[in-house]
DNA sequence: TAATTTGACTTGTCTGACAAGCAGATGTCT
DNA sequence: AGACATCTGCTTGTCAGACAAGTCAAATTA
């Protein structure tokens, strides 16, 4: 029998996570800070410092200079693990598109059977801003939005893991991604592949959906080679 | 344009890191004491010690009292921090289902394409060894085989985010899901559904590589599910 | 009233100190 | 000489205190 001694900030992080979770702290929160930490667990800061970095790595707060620690979005737990891995193995263009079109047909099928009404709406809601913030040129809103699109399709799927993988994998795009919204002509498509997505979802056509969100991304892929240069290998 | 004010020790953790991998430290090697990277690096112990616990939950170094630092095996590097995330959130044997009915078909008809000689020589080692173990009543090196099986499927579609994710999701299984080795007629289907993939691969046929793998997983689910309850129906 | 300053609070970093664990060198006794 | 105990120097773990730096609101001033 291997009697581990504990590293006294490893304690901390397990009591602090307990902390938040049975008090049921709500995402936005202003968390105790430091100072009132120590006296709270009777240790020092410095354990409290390392235990904050592991809450931290882990999704469960961020902590902000000067203002203090906060509570972070349960759902975003454990999702910066991954999406820190993919940032720092820096994912290229293709891999990322391989792994998008495994996971985002099969999943725009499984919301076709799993959404409910309130997600089919949010959908259509989104797709109108995104007309609405293409139509006032707004890029930075345009962006949000084509993002925000993917991610209620992966939560209407109600698989939390699903959810996870693909949040992560939207919010970490490789750099060619994002600029696919700027090639002339890609924004129209977008906005009709979309809907076209929903339609199916609504429909419930599991099929029809898989085929259109291949479509839209296969679509956008190539636009954006198109534009990048005029070769269509890529990468090796 | 946000003007991250970036924090030291993050700074130092990265610093590290490149160290890591760019003096190509071999697994188990002692690294650099604390005081002695406090002289390299010009900065103070605190902040040496938060960006360890950064590097230790990232799974690239183990600390032990008393005696140093020591470089860990890379390959597990990032993964454990997702593979925490799992245990945590102890996903449904439906939820797992569902990614790897989505993921491992896919990824069966991309290692069909990418797959090379070696690649699909170990599939057929692994094979047989599966078979041998089965012979021998060995149920510990069996479930290893599997998992093997499916790892090294991964890891010859040449995508390293793919081999991340399949590597994560396969050693962090739900309980039943071992035990479906367990139920009587299994081992011996999975067998004959394992070597009919490895042909696909090798034929080079996309599409029943993919179907192979999809026939594969659900058998094993309906063998699960069958073997635990009458109940067809899963969780809620 | 409006702009500015002050001050209290936060996290970030540094320093020095001591405890605790480990391993090899040293010394002592048989 | 050999076996055992001790000492010494390294390591990480924890603590306390100090100051820098960012943030926000109340108090002060023009």
């Amino acid at each position: 029998m291997s009697i581990t001694k504990v590293r006294l900030s490893d304690q901390v992080y397990l009591e602090l996570k307990r902390m938040l979770e049975e008090k049921e702290f709500s995402p936005g929160d202003k968390f105790h800070s430091e100072n009132e930490l120590t006296a709270m667990l009777g240790v020092s800061r410095s354990s409290i410092r390392e235990a904050l970095r592991l809450l931290e790595v882990a999704g469960f707060v961020t902590v902000q200079h000067g203002k203090g620690i906060f509570v972070s979005d349960p759902g975003n737990a454990g999702q910066k693990a991954l999406e820190k891995w993919l940032n720092e193995n820096e994912t290229s263009l293709s891999e990322h598109f391989e792994i998008r079109l495994i996971i985002d047909p099969k999943a725009a099928a499984s919301a076709a059977r799993k959404a409910d009404e309130s997600d089919i709406k949010k959908l259509r809601e989104i797709c109108a801003q995104f007309k609405q913030s293409v139509a006032k040129g707004n890029t930075a809103d345009t962006i949000n939005f084509d993002e925000q699109f993917h991610l209620t399709l992966a939560k209407s799927t109600k698989n939390r893991t699903l959810y996870m993988i693909m949040k992560t994998m939207t919010q970490s795009l490789p750099e060619g991604w994002i600029s696919s919204l700027h090639v002339p002509g890609r924004i129209e498509k977008t906005i009709k592949e979309h809907c076209a997505i929903v339609d199916a979802i609504e429909a419930r056509d599991l099929a029809r959906a898989e085929q259109k969100m291949a479509e839209h991304l296969t679509n956008a892929l190539n636009d954006i080679r198109s534009s990048m240069h005029k070769d269509p290998e890529v990468t090796k």
